[in-house]
DNA sequence: AACTATTTTAAAAACATTCTAAACTGCTTG
DNA sequence: CAAGCAGTTTAGAATGTTTTTAAAATAGTT
């Protein structure tokens, strides 16, 4: 293993402890997968079948703990389409969607690319959490 | 039966129809339930409760492939949320939605209480089917 | 009424995701 | 640096939603 992975997988484990996530094997690894290179948009099992390939040894169960505890702590980012599976992004500041309906891929618009004038009001008692674009490709 | 109610079935035969179904008792009932009255978000589940409640016999798998059938035919929109379940909204307009993420309801935006300016292009090949926003509640 | 293609049905299967309880591991402390 | 403990991983079972199956029922036609 090289210097620089090492510094990465140093990085990785900084930031799951500055989260309050133990730096274990199984989210060390996943983070590298995740976090590293650009922005991803992936399912539990396309990670699943990733970290197959990597021939590193993890449960399902494990994809799915640690992905849900990457987006409690906002490491990751849900998506759901319109399609069965949920989707993570790891793009977590505030972004739209191309969604892709032909190949089922999304691809992320800058929040600063769609101008959104005249939101109503959220109501009584609410607040606005979030606003979402989604433009559904054919 | 009323003579209204008798009108309004046979509206729901000719819409039917109209689109190549067969108004077989079960798709003619649930159409009843679904386009009488303002419009509606709901999933397989709460139709199944309402058609229970009603005293109507019909299996979930008729539920299932009517709302798919409708669906494909263009007489409702499929929604998905962060939430595992499908809703099918019987508002076919292009339009928005507030997510209450408390409550997991939806409401209806028309289209023109938000104004979306300088969209971005759709990439080479491919053109934008609908935009969708979903402002997100807390 | 008889015929045929569609539709409905109950039950089984499929699918994504979560739960369980036992085994394991990272971290702290002595 | 060994022991202990809480937190984590695991395989497999369980869950919840949706689809499939093949047989029975029905709509629309002749």
């Amino acid at each position: 293993m090289s210097k620089q992975n090492q510094d990465q997988i140093s990085k990785h484990m900084a930031v799951l402890r500055a989260h309050n996530l133990r730096p274990t094997r199984q989210r060390v690894a996943l983070a590298e997968l995740l976090f590293n290179g650009p922005c991803r948009h992936v399912s539990a099992e396309e990670l699943r079948i990733e970290v197959a390939e990597k021939g590193i040894q993890m449960s399902l169960a494990t994809i799915y703990n640690s992905l849900n505890q990457f987006t409690e702590v906002g490491l990751l980012k849900e998506i759901n389409l319109h399609d069965t599976v949920t989707y993570f992004d790891t793009n977590i500041d505030q972004h739209h969607h191309f969604y892709d309906t032909k190949t089922n891929r999304l691809i992320d618009i800058p929040k600063e690319a769609i101008s959104l004038d005249n939101l109503p009001e959220a109501p009584e008692g609410r607040d606005v959490e979030a606003v979402e674009v989604i433009i559904r490709l054919s």
